[in-house]
DNA sequence: GGTGAAATCTACCTAGG
DNA sequence: CCTAGGTAGATTTCACC
């Protein structure tokens, strides 16, 4: 179980995981060790998934981020599995997921430009047999991007 | 500028942050000493904007993940401000966008349970004044979660 | 590309409730 | 007996050669 010290671990970890031990120690009033400790039990037990790297799409030339809903022509197990298969494929598609509503799937897109969105639109999801119909909304300003889990 | 090198590394940090000097030259083929000194390159040129520990969600109990589509009564500055401020006060929203298309923001939530989501958008989406209309979409299914960047 | 000093992690040990 | 704080060896980073 966690407690709230716990808890403000995993929020200071994730918003910056190069602090030390001796860091977490100082913000939550405790010895090096102990802060250590703690880490090292959230990992084993799974509270922590991993450590990544942040990157930059600007610095990558990744200018425009845009969220795609995809609405299938027919529901069918291999349809699913071909479209999955598709989104896996995609290096700019970031994140997919299905959804209750209206759309079948929303996918979580990187480009570069306009005209490489409008190429995975046009050359690489409306030609795919299952898909029906594709909307893409593009981002025009992110509000509050990547927040922290609340925790 | 970036190298085809570069990109790997970027790739190959995404994926795990905690993997070493030595770990990426013995991936890339170079010595410890070049695969740090690129890696020193990436984080003060920016294109790694920082390390983070991600944590999961399902651990913390965030079973709920949902897209929620808003539409404003009417456009004004001061009605985007105030809306921008209520996103950030809501640690259960994670990710905030303004969009092209219909709806005038996107928020990505994650919340204990669908009593939770209900609560965020009876109690404090639709009761704010510029709010016109919500429209949540519930995760079923993450097809594609959290994908690296294309690099 | 390699080397060494400084810093960090981690396992172990000791003290206190 | 369990938890907290401290210590030493091993690893890693980073400035310099």
């Amino acid at each position: 179980m966690l407690d709230p010290v716990d808890l403000q671990l995993l929020a200071a970890l994730q918003r910056d995981s190069t602090l030390t031990a001796q860091d977490l120690g100082g913000m939550l009033h405790m010895s090096a060790s102990q802060a250590g400790r703690r880490r090292q039990r959230l990992e084993a037990e799974g509270y922590i998934a991993g450590y990544r790297a942040h990157v930059s799409p600007e610095k990558l030339g990744l200018s425009v981020q845009a969220f795609i809903q995809i609405v299938m022509a027919t529901h069918t197990a291999q349809n699913a599995k071909d479209f999955i298969r598709l989104t896996h494929t995609k290096a700019e598609i970031v994140g997919a997921w299905t959804l209750t509503g209206d759309a079948d799937y929303l996918l979580r897109v990187y480009c570069a430009d306009l005209a490489a969105l409008n190429d995975l639109v046009q050359q690489v999801l409306l030609p795919h047999p299952a898909v029906s119909r594709v909307q893409s909304q593009i981002v025009m300003e992110r509000v509050k991007p990547d927040a922290p889990l609340p925790v």
